[in-house]
DNA sequence: TCATTTTTTGAACCATATTCATAATTCGCG
DNA sequence: CGCGAATTATGAATATGGTTCAAAAAATGA
């Protein structure tokens, strides 16, 4: 009796295509002209039909922050996987950072959305829960990594516990997709890649933390040496230039 | 002939009124529940006349944002006239993010969603445009102390712009205001107050830039007291605790 | 005082998210 | 197969709230 599955397959599939295709009409006419009809349509299917997947509008967008999210954590997973030093993997979290937004160039924008207390507060308890659990990985790894150094005696915590460690780059990476997107702020501060210069900044940081080894964050080569490795051994695969 | 001005007043006024009581209806009902009618009903007048002062909602919203920037750089000038190290200035910038929020609660999500694609397409530009304007001083002030610090040799630049180096600072900010306003994201990670945690990542990072004179981030007793001086010497008067 | 201009008004309009009664389809079983 | 029950899909109708604009009211000034 594979009957059950099958449905329950092929309202999966369908529910992927609500989202591509809800993902693709965000890419062409933004998210400020995004409709339920026009989804439902371009789909061949009826409104309701679409609501027996999302509760709500909210429901929809933040299911397309889930999807990257754990896009996103599948990139943390195999920096927490490469063999290196835990310096060398913290700094590698924010070449992931980078590199996914770059893949990713709406995710940001659709996030920081999501995370509003409009759109937070409209999605239904089961998305958000889903959000939530999606991204538990991304602060595990991370918080990981600082008691990795802690234990080898790379970094001192001096009374911070791993997470509050982290929320200092976590920050940094945070607050750097804010600025790149917010439209007019960052202007024409920053001639050379903006991400670039996180990854300066994370350096910066971490070597302000004492995280062993230390790295010369004003050596440009070795910094562009670093990313280019990193991408290489990590990421091969997700780096086109 | 005062009639003109009389008249321009009383309209600045009613202006106010408005933004006044929108601000006090989104701290009752929340941003998801405000509505226009109901900003003209609680002011005793028409939509219509609503519209004379505001061109959309997303207008009003970004005049709101705007007006709680200018308080904010009114600060960032009294932190710019404090005499002291450009390095705890720079610190003191960090406090007064940290009392403005406190101050200005519903600030941050405001401005989150004033920055959203979605808001800020469908702001004026005249708004627009004046919110950036009231967001230059704060840039200015800041970049003004990382030229005073190279000025004095308490700061090497290494090759970035003083605006490049600002960003690390902001970024940390601007993301750690981002995670203290996602809801469940921070979740329980931190038991202290998660600005007085941003005001030691500010310290850290500051010193991982090679900021002199260097400051001990882990001497909590040091910070604490730092930080109670700049409230003492700069924010007196917005200082409860 | 009254013609003209400016301002205010709020009902009508419009765009969309959402619902739900009805229709179509599928399922289970004899 | 056939048929009644259960499930699913449909899209017109509803609900909400931002926005407009023709008409009314108020202000101006000669």
């Amino acid at each position: 009796m594979g009957t059950k599955e099958r449905k329950q397959r092929e309202f999966a599939e369908r529910e992927q295509r609500f989202l591509d295709t809800a993902r693709e009409l965000i890419r062409r006419d933004g998210l400020l002209n995004l409709s339920m009809a026009r989804i439902a349509e371009d789909c061949d299917y009826a409104v309701g039909t679409l609501y027996q997947h999302f509760a709500s509008k909210e429901d929809l967008l933040m299911a397309l922050v889930t999807e990257d999210v754990r896009i996103h954590a599948d990139m943390f997973e195999r920096v927490a996987r490469w063999p290196a030093t835990p310096r060398d993997r913290m700094f590698a979290i924010g070449v992931a950072d980078m590199i996914f937004v770059r893949r990713h160039p709406e995710h940001f924008r659709l996030a920081q959305y999501a995370f509003t207390e409009i759109v937070w507060g409209a999605a239904s308890p089961a998305r958000r829960q889903a959000l939530l659990e999606a991204n538990e990985p991304l602060g595990e790894i991370v918080h990981g990594l600082v008691r990795d150094a802690a234990a080898r005696g790379d970094l001192a915590l001096n009374g911070l516990s791993p997470e509050e460690v982290c929320i200092g780059m976590w920050s940094i990476a945070i607050g750097m997709h804010n600025l790149v997107h917010a439209e007019g702020v960052l202007a024409d501060f920053t001639a050379r890649d903006p991400y670039r210069l996180m990854c300066r900044h994370f350096q910066t940081h971490l070597n302000g933390l004492g995280w062993n080894p230390l790295f010369d964050a004003t050596d440009d080569a070795a910094l562009d040496a670093l990313i280019k490795r990193i991408c290489h051994e990590v990421f091969d695969d997700l780096c086109s230039q």
